[in-house]
Order: C-alpha cells, then sequence, then structure tokens
DNA sequence: CTGTTAGCGCATTCAG
DNA sequence: CTGAATGCGCTAACAG
C-alpha cells in the first residue's frame, strides 16, 4: 500500500518493488511460467490485484512473437469495413484473440500506400495476423500472416476473401433488363479498381446478352461527390436513361438524392440499383435495391481462415463469397407501371434481412 | 540492394547499415530533424523507400510520449460501437491523429474490468489519449487522457459524452401513453447499470405523471436471450400488455420476434418501443419506433473534446446530448385502431433519416 | 554534421 | 526457486 508509481500506469517494476521480489519473478508468475513457489505467486497475484496492473502491450509485443492479438487494417471507418468488423468480432468472440482495428489513413491525407505503411506500423510486433481491407496495393506477405478481403488489383496475394463482382455486375443489370429498362446507364467505380472493372464488365456483358447496344457509363469513383456530377449528365442527356446501376450503394444514394433534386421520382421516373447492402440501403427512402455482398460473413471467413494460418500454418486460400439480389423499392418497371407481382426469372431475390444477423452475438 | 532484413520488416537497423549511415541519423532523418546533410538525407529516404520501412509503432511509443494515434476501447464491436466508431473516425479525418479501436473483452470471457485492462495495455505509450465505450467501472483517470461514452456508473469521470437517459425513457412511455395504451410494461437493462436505471425510472414518472398505476417491469438485461424469456412471460401474463417499452433496440427487436412467433400483431396487438435507434431498427419488420440517441455525433463530440484536453490542456467536460423519438411503424394505438394522423402533442416526432448523416464523409 | 550512449517496459537466458 | 543481466526498435541527449 505504498505508492503506486509515481506517474499513470504501474509498472512491472512497481510491481515487483511493491511485492518484495524482482521482476523476473512478477513476470514469471504473470505468464504462468512454473518455478515459482505457491505462496510468491500469490503474493504477487494479490499486488498485481491492488495495483490495477496488467502488462503493456507495447513493451510485451516487443520481446514476444506472439500477441494474441489479430489487426484490421482499414483505410478509415466507413460503412463497408465497419460491417466486416462486425463479422470479424463475432468470429473471434470466445477466442484467444483480441481485436485491434487501425485506421491508417485517416490523418496524413495522403492515403497512397496506407496499407504497406500500417502493416509495417503494426506487424511483426503488434500483431500477429492481419486482416486488410480493400488494399490497393500488392502487400508484402513477409512481414505477419495476412488475409485480404476485396483486394483491388485482383486476387494477387496469397489470402484472399472477396465477393464475385462479375456476376454481380451481370445480375444487377439483368435484373433492371427484366423489369423492361433498355436505356440502362452505369455508375462505374474508380477504374483503377479491379473490382469496379469487374462490376461494369458484368453490366456490358448483360446488356450485350439481351441485344442491347448503346451503354452509358459515366465515372462515379466510388465518391458522392464525383457521382453527383455524373449523374447530373446523365439525366441532362438527351437519351435520358429510365435506370442506373450504380458502383456502389453509396453512389446509388447520391443517384436517387440528385434525381429527386430534379424532380424525377424513385422508381416511376428512375429505377436505381446499388452494391454491398450496407445498412444505409434499407433505411433510405425508398429503400435501396441493391446487390448484396454479405460482408458480415467475409469478415467472419476472413478471421477464420486468418487464425487457421497463424495456429495450424494453413496454406493461404482464396474465397469467394456469393452476391446475391435485395430486391427493394428503389426499381420498378419504366414508366413507372404497375411493379407487376414477382420479378422476371433472370433475376433472383433473397428476401433475408440484410442487417438482421449477428444481433445474438 | 543487399538484403532486405532477414525477417518480415525493415528495421531502422536495416536501413542504416543499408544506408551506411548510424541508426540516429536515420531516426532524425525520418523524424525531419535537422542537423543532416541534404545529400545524407535523400540518400537515406531513397534507401527508407527502397526498403518499404516504416517506424514500428510499438517501439516508437515506447521511447516517445506522443504517437498521434487516439485509442477507442470498446468491450466489443457490436452496432452501438460501431456507430461511435463512425462519427470518431469522421472527426479525426483530416486531422493529425489516427484512431485504433481495440475490443478488449473479445477473448478473455471475463468481460469484468475490460476497461482498465485495455487501458492499461495500450495507455501511457501506444496511444496519446482514449475513447471509452460503456464502461461499467470507474477508471483510472491519471493514465492518458480520457473520454467515457456513457458510462454505466453515472458521470464520475471528469469527461463524459452521454444522452439524457432520463428524459428519453419518460418520452418513449410518454409516446406510448400518448397513443392511449395503460397496459405498459417496460424490459428493462441491467440494474447494475446507470444508463438502464435512469431508462427505467423515466418510464415510473411518466406513468405516475398520467396517473396509471401497476407497471409491469420484467429484466431483459439488454440482452437478447433473457429478454425472451422476460417478453414470454409477459405476454403469458393474465393482464397482458398491450405496449412494451425495451431498453434498448436489440431487445426491442428481440420482443418485436417474439410477439410475432406467438401470433401477435406488431403494431397491431402489441406496440414495442426501443432506445438507441441502431441501424437495424429502421431495417426491421415491422421498422422499430424507438428513442434515437445520436450515436455518431456523440463519437464525434467525445473526440473533439479529448482533442482539445491533449493538445490545449482544456478541462474536462461533461455533454450530455439530447434524445429524440423517431417513430416508425412498430407503435400504433391499442387495439390496432387507425393510426389517426399525428401523434398526441405529449411525444415529438423528428422525421430525419437516421442512419443518413455521414455518408459523405 | 554524424556517431555513440543510455534507456523506455518487459521476457528471457543464465547464474546464484 | 529467485535475481541480475541482456536486448527488442527506437529516440534523445551528448560527444566527436
Amino acid at each position: 500500500m505504498t505508492l503506486p508509481a509515481r506517474t499513470g500506469r504501474a509498472t512491472i517494476t512497481d510491481v515487483a518493488r511493491e511485492a518484495g521480489v524482482s521482476v523476473a519473478t512478477v513476470s514469471k508468475v504473470i505468464n504462468g511460467r512454473d518455478g515459482v513457489a505457491q505462496a510468491t505467486q500469490e503474493h504477487v497475484m494479490r499486488v498485481v490485484g491492488e495495483l490495477g496492473y496488467a502488462s503493456s502491450l507495447v513493451a510485451t509485443s516487443m520481446r514476444r512473437s506472439r500477441t494474441h492479438v489479430i489487426g484490421v487494417l482499414v483505410a478509415e471507418f466507413e460503412p463497408f469495413s465497419l460491417e466486416l468488423l462486425r463479422g470479424v468480432s463475432e468470429a473471434l468472440s470466445g477466442s484467444e484473440y483480441d481485436v485491434l482495428a487501425y485506421a491508417g489513413a485517416v490523418s496524413s491525407g495522403s492515403h497512397h500506400g496506407w496499407e504497406a505503411r500500417s502493416l509495417s506500423r503494426l506487424g511483426g510486433t503488434l500483431i500477429d495476423g492481419a486482416v486488410v481491407v480493400t488494399p490497393t496495393v500488392t502487400l508484402p506477405d513477409n512481414v505477419v500472416p495476412l488475409v485480404a478481403i476485396d483486394p483491388h488489383t485482383g486476387p494477387t496475394g496469397p489470402a484472399v476473401v472477396d465477393t464475385d463482382n462479375l456476376r454481380g455486375g451481370k445480375e444487377a443489370t439483368d435484373h433492371l433488363i427484366g423489369l423492361g429498362h433498355t436505356r440502362i446507364a452505369h455508375l462505374r467505380g474508380r477504374g483503377d479498381l479491379q473490382s469496379a472493372r469487374l462490376r461494369e464488365q458484368g453490366y456490358r456483358e448483360a446488356l450485350a446478352d439481351a441485344g442491347i447496344t448503346g451503354g452509358i457509363v459515366e465515372e462515379g469513383g466510388y465518391e458522392p461527390d464525383e457521382s453527383a456530377a455524373a449523374v447530373g449528365r446523365m439525366l441532362d442527356s438527351p437519351e435520358r436513361p429510365t435506370a442506373i446501376f450504380a458502383a456502389n450503394d453509396i453512389t446509388a444514394l447520391e443517384a436517387i438524392r440528385v434525381a429527386t433534386e430534379r424532380g424525377l421520382r424513385v422508381p416511376e421516373d428512375l429505377s436505381v440499383i446499388g452494391f454491398d447492402d450496407i445498412p444505409a440501403a434499407s433505411a433510405a427512402a425508398p429503400p435501396l435495391t441493391t446487390i448484396r455482398q454479405p460482408l458480415v460473413e467475409m469478415g467472419r471467413a476472413a478471421v477464420d481462415l486468418l487464425v487457421r494460418m497463424i495456429d495450424e500454418n494453413a496454406d493461404p486460400e482464396h474465397v469467394r463469397m456469393p452476391t446475391a439480389l435485395v430486391e427493394r423499392g428503389s426499381t420498378a418497371p419504366p414508366g413507372g407501371r404497375a411493379r407487376g407481382g414477382r420479378t422476371p426469372p433472370t433475376a433472383r431475390e433473397r428476401p433475408e434481412a440484410p442487417t438482421g444477423r449477428g444481433l445474438r452475438a
């Protein structure tokens, strides 16, 4: 009951001094190493409790190889990565691993290379392995076991979890075609991203298969502002589209906003379909029809794989998750004709609630 | 171009060796200290680029006081803390701080004391300050600047961001009373939590003010499973309530599920109102009427305060955010009578979309 | 201008 | 069974 350390937290030295033993002994007790007398053990543990001591992750990880912490590296915490984080957290719940999520591009506006930098800053010491969300560059896989989710450069890395973007793009376009649309525009994502290119390719293939020529493509860049301008151009054009397939939900919602501002009704005057199924999609007005990526499940799959790689030295795999059309209120036949019961056979429907699962975790 | 370090990432020593200078020089260059020849600087930077070196957060933080990283400590990543994280990330975007979110109760099923343990593990070295989400214990405030969000023990700590739980509980109950309900049950949260007690107190006060006696209270513990049982008991009772005020959205959704399973229609046979307004609330069927806590804004307010405490040595404050009734489809007059236009004057309505904001960030 | 020295808090040999 | 010494990667004095 003397001084509980001069500043801030108690260190192992404080515990040792307080307990009247050496730091080495305290370390052994903490880590359950044997070779310490029963009485000493109990005494040390009591002091640990009194001082509220917990070993510093920092110091520990510098001396040790394993920290039992798994890192999730994201550019920033936006809806997409947050959903993945849910899955990661669920999968690790009750396991021996803690989760540390790091947003590496929040400061330093230079978004470039945040993946490698974050990895180098945390890897090797702080974390036993990492899940990297949507990396745009090839990652050094020698730092620490690694799983990439939805990498923008295609399945280059050894371990990857992604969805079938080509098929999803096709699915979205088929849905619109099935409703009777022929003037279908595509608001594409950043051209340098593999996922965006595949979604666009799916769009083109679907049009071609349906014998529709003259697609309309504008660059949305996965960004609200850029998309707003692009949607404006689409709606101003003489051949105004009756439907828009946006490369992700964020830009789809932006498209709805712009259209509504111009007095167009969604879906009567303009159908909009997105991609991802983030939580905001179902909460929008009208609720957004979209191609669902099973984000929570993807997060779970990624850590499952990662933990196997760490614990059992398992081989890296490439996991591809299926997409699914989620039909809501933002799409309808052109001209606002009656919905007409069900969707044509080209499009499938999954009625399940998108954000429903995981609540019980 | 010799060996880029034997294992994993390159260290400052590797860079020094490769560049033919001392580690101290490299350190100076990295940190922009002056006192290094222009030529040497450029040479070192080139080697840094070649080796893909980035300083280890761990080692740096052990020697330095500031890391420019802000920690967000949560028990686990569930919808509530994830929304807060959105606000934190938005507020810090473009600032000089990065965000590190740590889930401290994921492993070690012992949820007890995760706050202090996480703080001790990260604090003092790894992070410059921390936002602790929903702590159940009093925190040591001498480790690092600290802001608590929605602490369960009341505003004990020096810096706190929370909402007016008493008023919110009253608001929820008033809404049901205004609709004409008199047999109103409350599914309360964990009794040891201040927020839960305040919501219950608001419920009781509202009933008393309306001259309604004989409240029905069951323990839901903020937990789905426990709540399901409690709701079952309520619905089995001879004096079956016509409305339920659940202490949070998770348990409110559970209440709807249980009621539906028993063949009751919501809201015709049973009205349900929740608390929080998590994303799943608006996506539910029927969409959940609830008391909104402005989670994203709370996260933002918390870091704003924290950064001022770190940078400007500002005094800790207690920030209380307002709650707001969000009327959706899960409440109606008893017996399923027509909705009747608007809500009676006791209840107010905020039509804004709950998950809409922040999308542009 | 640059290199050397001394720790930060901890876990790990290796001697007592 | 316990304690003193060593070093993880890095930065901050201080020497050269």
